[in-house]
RNA sequence: GGCUCCGUAGCUCAGCUGGAUAGAGCAACUGACUUCUAAUCAGUAGGUCAAAGGUUCGAAUCCUUUCGGGGUCACCA
């Protein structure tokens, strides 16, 4: 803000000195200088014509001498509407040594707000997959941007941990597990359960093909079949009535929910176990991937808090009960339409529980902010969710905000677990992990470092080439997802930035420190030299634009800007062997600062920097 | 059908709170490593910014309509 703060100011005064300008009433519009036209900023004089009214070549010239009779810039050219600035080079040089003398550029001071953020909110009965990566991704740089812009910020997750799909797989594994455990047949334990999982609906649909066949389940189409139905449509719609009225799995099934429910102890400890599993199985992809939470919420414990809030909606007469004993809210004044909030046997349904999770964290936390991240299927959920928070006047509906994001695509079209193209979390973590080993082996001085030095390196460089190709697209766009593609580490990729930040810590470990003295306020920069230093001085806008609209590829888009930047300028000119020393002062210096807002901004975006690669 | 989001180069994406001739990467082709890490750089080629109106000094950007695609409209989560 340091650059762009300092000449926005001259301006204005300039402008309410030369033209008696309400100085209040006016923000001028200054740009960074399309390359092609001298310059580093440029002032839009178009919409401050009929203000001053006269010719912009005039006013340009007008203002440009005042700012250089104010040592603030060097010169100036004025191209139709347009005056480009080119600043005095002092300034330049004072920035770029306020940038590395400033430990965390780019942060901001603790102001007070709170939020909280939650992400990722799995279900127990699946590993993580490509679209819980995204989501993971997503939140975990929202909560790095903000925290870094001086939020006080909470990481939850709310994982669901109960209902009829976890009975699924405990149910398969009493059945047909043999009690084993994830550690005796060495499988990871999230994946183990997914398993049973999967084996429980394999098994179900056996048993449902063998229906169909029965005498029973052919009386059952004969009789409830619309006019001119076809066998294989009529079962495909009647599914959920068979699994809920036919089926011997299903009603076992249910029966283990309403055991866990009435808080049977052998549920319950079974419960407990294979959750357990799992959670050991989830914690291993977080650490993997390098997040974690402050605070996890399960729906087995928040799940009956709901109910209450329902409660105190419909003493107070916001809710409305009906006649067989189900509760609503009438949200038709909102534009959304009328919504069940309790289930007429009295169970809560998906709401309810987001109802109570909500007010037990505005208890817990008294945050200022809510953020979900969440997928923009859910969009109308949690639109409802928000406005029944403000029938109810909770203290914190105003600030809930609901960060939606676009579902993961493959090439081949949508990730279908019934077809098995959903693309694993670890699986994923791996393959990049192991692209990144095939590519690094030959390169650069890596192959001279021991294995576990090597080891991490291509971690990072994987993962950096993962998180980035996912983090890049604009959240509430629908992205397609090219396996091929996010093992890339050319071009606008995490490795291509990591790239810039390796060339300069080589340069840096080859510097002789002798000469590490003072900078000549005197260097004039090459153009390029003053591209970076003006993304530098821009780097704490783009930051505070990316926390304010909760958009992390903001972030990223401008670190590959950067290092593209660099890559530029590293090309062009020498650094060690510059052609003068005040040249190479400043391009040390210089680097110093891209390295260190590289490396800062990467670490945003939970992407980490090797030193060698 | 109602509501909502998206549509920019062959592909993946920037640019969108209006500003100069719409930018990157991938893929294709040509060049640059005895010189600070070539995971790099320079160059060639590639566009009716889905379409049509409107607002204005100026529109990919704002408004309206149309077309195409996604999501959602459960006593599922």
């Amino acid at each position: 803000m340091w650059v762009r703060e300092i000449l926005e100011k001259e301006i204005l005064q300039t402008l309410v000195q030369l033209y008696q300008l309400d100085g209040d009433n006016i923000s001028p519009t200054l740009n960074v200088t399309r390359t092609e036209f001298e310059g580093e900023y440029t002032l839009v004089l178009f919409p401050l014509i009929p203000k001053v009214r006269k010719k912009p070549e005039v006013m340009g010239g007008e203002i440009g001498d005042e700012l250089v009779n104010k040592g603030i810039i060097q010169s100036y050219n004025v191209v139709k509407g347009f005056l480009n600035l080119t600043l005095n080079p002092q300034l330049w040089t004072e920035f770029i040594q306020y940038v590395c003398q400033t430990e965390g550029y780019g942060s901001a001071p603790a102001n007070g707000e709170k939020v909280i953020v939650e992400f990722s909110s799995p279900n127990t009965n699946k590993p993580l997959h490509l679209g819980h990566i995204r989501n993971i991704l997503l939140g975990w740089s929202t909560y790095s941007i903000l925290k870094e812009r001086g939020y006080e910020v909470i990481r939850t997750q709310i994982i669901n941990d109960r209902g009829i799909a976890i009975c699924k797989s405990m149910l398969a594994w009493q059945l047909w597990g043999e009690g084993k455990s994830p550690a005796d047949s060495g499988v990871k334990g999230d994946h183990f359960v997914g398993d049973f999982y999967v084996l429980f609906e394999q098994k179900f649909q056996e048993e449902y093909k063998a229906w169909q066949e029965s005498d029973e389940g052919k009386a059952v189409y004969s009789k409830d079949k619309k006019e001119g139905e076809e066998a294989e449509g009529f079962y495909k719609r009647i599914k959920n009535i068979y699994f809920n009225q036919y089926s011997v799995l299903g009603r076992a099934a249910k029966d283990m929910l309403l055991r866990w429910e009435a808080n049977d102890e052998e549920t319950i400890s079974l419960w407990k176990q294979m959750n357990g599993w799992v959670y050991e199985g989830f914690e291993s992809t977080y650490e993997e991937l390098g997040v974690s939470f402050d605070k996890v919420y399960y729906e087995s414990s928040t799940y009956l808090y709901g109910k209450e809030i329902v409660q105190i909606g419909e003493d107070s007469g916001q809710f409305y009960r009906k006649e067989d004993g189900s509760v609503w809210v009438d949200l038709t004044d909102a534009g959304m339409d009328e919504k069940i909030l309790l289930r007429s046997d009295g169970t809560s349904v998906y709401i309810t529980q987001d109802l109570g999770t909500a007010h037990m964290r505005y208890k817990d936390y008294q945050a200022h902010r809510m953020i979900y991240v969440v997928a923009d299927e859910q969009n109308y959920h949690f639109d409802v969710l928000f406005q029944i928070s403000k029938i109810l006047k909770e203290p914190y509906a105003e600030g809930m905000y609901h960060l939606s994001y676009g579902m993961v695509d493959l090439p081949s079209g949508k990730m279908k677990s019934r077809e098995g193209t959903v693309v694993d979390a670890d699986d994923l973590m791996q393959e990049v992990k192991q692209e990144a080993k095939n590519i690094a082996t030959d390169k650069g001085e890596i192959g001279t470092l021991p294995v576990e030095e090597q080891e991490e390196i291509f971690g990072k460089i994987g993962l950096g080439a993962l998180k980035f190709h996912m983090i890049k697209v604009q959240p509430k766009k629908r992205m397609i997802f090219d396996p091929k593609e996010s093992v890339d580490m050319q071009g606008q990729t995490g490795p291509y930035i990591q790239n810039a930040f390796v060339r300069i810590k080589s340069i840096i470990r080859k510097m002789d420190e002798v000469s590490d003295n003072g900078l000549n306020v005197d260097y004039l920069p090459f153009s390029l030299e003053k591209e970076l230093l003006v993304l530098l001085s821009e780097y704490p806008i783009e930051l505070n634009k990316a926390a304010q609209e909760y958009d992390p590829s903001i972030v990223a888009n401008f670190a590959y800007k950067l290092a593209k930047t660099y890559h530029r300028f590293y090309n062009e000119h020498r650094i060690l062997s510059a052609e003068s020393e005040d040249a190479k002062l400043f391009r040390l210096e210089l680097s110093k600062g891209v390295a260190q807002v590289l490396e800062r901004s990467m670490k945003l975006l939970g992407i980490e920097m090797p030193d060698k690669m």
